[in-house]
DNA sequence: TTGAAAGCGCTAACAT
DNA sequence: ATGTTAGCGCTTTCAA
C-alpha cells in the first residue's frame, strides 16, 4: 500500500498524488477529490520514514526526554512545546527509557528527522566531548547541566537550576526557623549528578551555619523511588539519629517521607519539618502541604526554547541560564526548638 | 555524513560500511577496523529513516501512549516492554499528547516501523471500523475497551478491567461499610469514557441498594487533573450536600479530594470516607492511605502483549480480556454512621 | 571477502 | 495541471 497504488488506483501518476497528499494548490479539484476518494478506500497512510528520507530541512527541534514517568518532566514538555511551536518550529518528541543513551537517541533523532537542534530534558552531568561530537547540531541541556562532565562552556547550552545554592537555600531555610539537627534524605551522596549537587548545598549551609555535617542524619535512598525514600526515611528513624528537620532532595522523595515520619507516631512539623525542591503537582496536595523550592518549569522549557533557536538563527552562542526557585510555603516546616542559648545557631545574613 | 562518506574515507564500498555496521560476518578484520575508525572519526550516526525504509519486517511491535504524565501508565509501560522482549520482539514507544490522533499515530508508526501489531495505551472508548481501518495490523485496546463505538468484538483484541463493574463494587463496599449518602467525584457524567462508564457503576450501586442516586451528590471536575478534582470537592463542600463518603473516579483525584476535605474541616475518614480506583504509587502515600481499588497494571501489559504475539503468531484471533482489581484497604474508608434502623439500607447479598 | 547496482516510498525539480 | 524522473541514505542481492 504505497502513494504507486493510489496513483495507479486514481488513474493520475505519483506526483499528483503526491501533490494533493502535501495540499500543493496545482491540482484540479477533479483529480483532487479522485485521489482523496481513493486513499479513503485504500486506507492510505504514508510512510514517514521515507518522507523524512526525502524532505528537505523541516523546521524541526528535537526534545528527549529520559524517564517517562517523572511529573516534574510534563510542565517542561507542555512549555517547551508551546513555545517551539510559538517560534514558528515543529516539536519532535522523543522518549526514551532509564537504560537508553540520550545522546545516540538525540543523534539518531537529529539525523532521521534532520533536525535544527536538540534539547535534552533529564539528561547526565557527566558528558565529554566525544560523547556529545555524535549529536553534529546545537544542544541544550534542559534542568540539569555539565557539572561533573568536560564539556567546553561553548559547545552546549543550558538552562537549569543552580542545584547546590537551592539546596543551601532550602536547608538555610530550616536553620533560620532554628533547626539545628537537619537531616537529609536522597538519592545518593555521590551519584555524580543532582543528588550529590544538593547534598554539598546541604552541607555547606550546615558549615556556614557552624554546625558540623553528621553522617548519621543522611539518609541514601539509592534511587528517587517513593518506596525508596519510605524506607530510607524508616533506616534513618530506626537509628535513634536526633533530628528536628529533614530536607528531601525532590518532592516526590519528600511525599514518602513525611508518609514514614507520620507512620512512626511522628508529626509534621511538630515533630519533624520537612522541606524538598522540585514543586511536582501532588506535593500541593499533602497533608500538610509540602514546603519546597517550586522549579520554574514553565520558565525552563521556555529558555530552552529561546536558547536554542536563537542559535538556530544565528543570534548568538551557547548560553548557560541558571533559574531561581520560589518557595511555596506549606504547612510542613514548623519553628525548631527553643534552646536556652539562641546564638549556638550561626546564621549567615 | 552519510554512509557513503564512511566509505570513502575508509577506502571501501558501502556495503561494506553496510556489512561492518551490521555485524555481518563475512567482513575483513582489517576493513571492519578501518571502518569503525573512520565511523569514530567523523561521529557518523546511522539515518533510521533510511534503514527503515529499507530494511524488512523488523519483528517489531508498536506501542502508542496517550498522555505523557499518566502515572497510571508507567506501570503498564514497564511491562508491556519486559512481555515484548520476553517474546523475541522489540517495542517501538511512541508518546503522543492528548491533542493527537492515536489511530493515526499507530498507523504512521505501523507503515515506517514495519510493525506486527499495536498495542494502544490510554485511547477512546468508541472508535469506528472506519477510524480503525487505516491501522492494517492486529491491534489491542490496554486499559480499555470500545464501550462506546461500534467495532466489532472480532476486529480488535482489548485488555481491560470493567470500570462499571469495579466502581459497583467500590461504591458497594461504602455501602456495606453503612454509608448511605455516598457523593462522586468524576471527570463528567457523559465523557462516553472511562468516567461514565464508573458513573454508572456508581448509580448501580445504589440503586441496587435501595438508594436512589442523587445529582446534588455528583462533583464534576472536567478534567482529571488534580487541581480541577480539589476545585470540584470544594464546589462540592460549599453546596451543602450531605455525604458521609465519596466515590473518586481516580487515584489522583481522590488525593486533590482528601486535601479539599481536610481543608474544609472534614476528617477523613472520621467524617467523610474515600475510596478510589485506580492503585498510582502516590496514593500509598496519603494520610491515611487511600483505600482503593488497585487495576493489575503489571498483569495488563503481560496480557496485552501475550493476545497480540498469538495473533501475530497465529495462534487463534483477537480476545478480550477483562482482568479484575484488587482491594487495597487503607485508612480513607471508616464505618457508616450509626442509624437507628440499620436497615435502611438494604445490601446485596 | 568485496563492489556494483537495484530498489525501499516518497518529494521535488523539470518537463510538458 | 500533470507526468517523468532523479535522488534521499540505506540494505541486500548478485557478480566478481
Amino acid at each position: 500500500m504505497t502513494i504507486k497504488d493510489v496513483a495507479e488506483r486514481s488513474g493520475v501518476s505519483v506526483s499528483t498524488v503526491s501533490r494533493v497528499l502535501n495540499n500543493h494548490p496545482d491540482v484540479s479539484e477533479a483529480a483532487r477529490s479522485r485521489v482523496m476518494e481513493t486513499v479513503r478506500k485504500l486506507h492510505y497512510v504514508p510512510n514517514n520514514s521515507a518522507r523524512d528520507l526525502v524532505r528537505p530541512q523541516t523546521a524541526a527541534i528535537g526534545l528527549v526526554v529520559r524517564g517517562a514517568g517523572n511529573p516534574f518532566f510534563s510542565g517542561v514538555i507542555r512549555a517547551v512545546e508551546q513555545e517551539i511551536n510559538a517560534a514558528g518550529y515543529t516539536m519532535v518528541l522523543h522518549q526514551i527509557r532509564s537504560g537508553e543513551d540520550e545522546l545516540q537517541a538525540g543523534a539518531e533523532l537529529a539525523r532521521s528527522k534532520r533536525l535544527l537542534g536538540v534539547i535534552l530534558l533529564g539528561g547526565c552531568f557527566d558528558y565529554t566531548p566525544e560523547q556529545t561530537a555524535a549529536l553534529g547540531i546545537p544542544f541544550v541541556c534542559c534542568s540539569f547541566t555539565n557539572s561533573f562532565g568536560s564539556l567546553n562552556k561553548d559547545a552546549y547550552s543550558s538552562v537549569s537550576i543552580d542545584d547546590q545554592a537551592e539546596a543551601y537555600r532550602a536547608v538555610t531555610f530550616l536553620i533560620r526557623q532554628g533547626h539545628k539537627n537537619i537531616a537529609i534524605l536522597l538519592d545518593s551522596k555521590q551519584d555524580h549528578s543532582i543528588s550529590e549537587l544538593r547534598y554539598r548545598g546541604y552541607c555547606q549551609a550546615l558549615l556556614d551555619a557552624g554546625i558540623a555535617p553528621d553522617t548519621a542524619l543522611v539518609a541514601e535512598a539509592g534511587t528517587f523511588d517513593m518506596a525508596a525514600a519510605y524506607e530510607g526515611t524508616c533506616r534513618l528513624l530506626r537509628s535513634q539519629a536526633e533530628f528536628t528537620a529533614l530536607f528531601v532532595i525532590a518532592d516526590s522523595m519528600a511525599v514518602a517521607a513525611m508518609k514514614a515520619l507520620h507512620d512512626h507516631g511522628l508529626r509534621v512539623p511538630e515533630d519533624c519539618s520537612v522541606i524538598a525542591i522540585d514543586g511536582i503537582d501532588m506535593s500541593a496536595y499533602t497533608i500538610p502541604t509540602l514546603t519546597t523550592l517550586i522549579q520554574p518549569v514553565g520558565a525552563m522549557g521556555k529558555e530552552s526554547v529561546h536558547s536554542l533557536v536563537d542559535i538556530i538563527e544565528g543570534r548568538g552562542g551557547n548560553r548557560h541560564i541558571q533559574l531561581r526557585t520560589a518557595l511555596r510555603p506549606g504547612g510542613s516546616v514548623g519553628a525548631g526548638p527553643v534552646f536556652t542559648s539562641a546564638n549556638d545557631v550561626k546564621i549567615k545574613p
